[in-house]
DNA sequence: GTCTATACATGGATAGAC
DNA sequence: GTCTATCCATGTATAGAC
């Protein structure tokens, strides 16, 4: 539309691709060449806007990761340690649900873990701020195994095909529940509007 | 020892080879190549006892699997409902804790739940059969989503390197916990002696 | 029956021409 | 900014030695 178009939304259209063939094959199954065939470009083509796949794949995923980075931040500067937990739990379920293609790709497929978990793991990461709002100072083993499966367990049943058919609502629902039991949150006494 | 030694054990160290592999560097991360190498034969030689790769990441996990299809026959055949769920849960948490090292391969690396998904999803899998027992006839939202994260967060909370320095009976007890938080099952009145 | 040698297709990746 | 040409590793496959 614009006059401006053609400039650089190759790589614009270039993740959007991406995006799209990796949902339908999964990141390992989507090769440079898929990519750049779907472009009409080769495959050193791409390379010129990407250096590794690692890196589109990185790209992909980076918007929900922004987000959840963000939650966490929020998070921890709630007061009250119970808020800090509900805040992140409510703001991961959210993630969780609205990117669910996303989250199923990073679940069940291949290359989408390894390509994060430089994001992911490691001092500073998501997750280790996630599990430390979650635990607190108390190394107590029970709190400790609660938390990783109540994150894993959302995360992967968000993602899950065979709850795909639930709406969105449904299921942020369900999954909130599964934190709250896990976590011991008692559900809050009157819907949010939010 | 034996004087038979020698004659078809290259199968049987190669498996074991290739589980120490497959644990070390993962899956994808373990070429035919390193495989061949840590033998002394060549790849073409690793080709003849596995016509794929997909046979030797199978026939690592197969002893697991058919342990779990085993649980699932078992539970299926209680009498009461509460009890099918509790002698799953007891016997999926008993898995998973003893092979936390091929839980965490299965959850956390690429191919192994591609290797694994012929055997895993699809009519008459282990987690179909899973997911009947636990949720029942009902299609109740809320139990459907807790039987998928309590499985998913049982797996991979008991295969994360981060909590791998628990023993197995702080570990068991934990995740037993988690299993039955979701599921709405009672702890026991006192402690079976299995 | 077990292995070696060898070949092939494909994937990711790089260098350099245009 | 895009392409050609090329490289190397990998999974897969076959032919043939022992």
């Amino acid at each position: 539309m614009a006059a401006v178009a053609g400039h650089e939304d190759t790589r614009t259209r270039l993740l959007a691709t991406a995006l799209r063939l990796f949902t339908e094959h999964g990141v390992e199954g989507t090769s440079l060449q898929m990519i750049a065939d779907a472009l009409g470009v080769t495959k050193a083509a791409v390379y010129y806007h990407f250096k590794a796949k690692d890196e589109i794949t990185e790209a992909v995923v980076e918007p929900a990761l922004r987000e959840l980075e963000s939650i966490v931040g929020e998070a921890a500067r709630e007061r009250r340690p119970g808020a800090r937990i509900d805040h992140l739990l409510d703001g991961f379920v959210d993630i969780v649900v609205r990117h669910r293609a996303l989250v199923a790709l990073f679940s069940s497929d291949p290359g989408v873990s390894r390509a994060l978990e430089k994001h992911f793991f490691g001092k500073e990461s998501a997750m280790v701020g996630m599990m430390s709002i979650l635990t607190g100072p108390d190394p107590d083993p029970a709190r400790d195994v609660a938390a990783h499966a109540a994150l894993a367990g959302i995360a992967l049943a968000g993602g899950s095909p065979e709850l795909a058919h639930y709406g969105d609502d449904t299921l942020r629902e369900a999954l909130l529940d599964v934190g709250r039991k896990l976590l011991g949150r008692p559900r809050p006494r009157r819907t949010p509007e939010r």
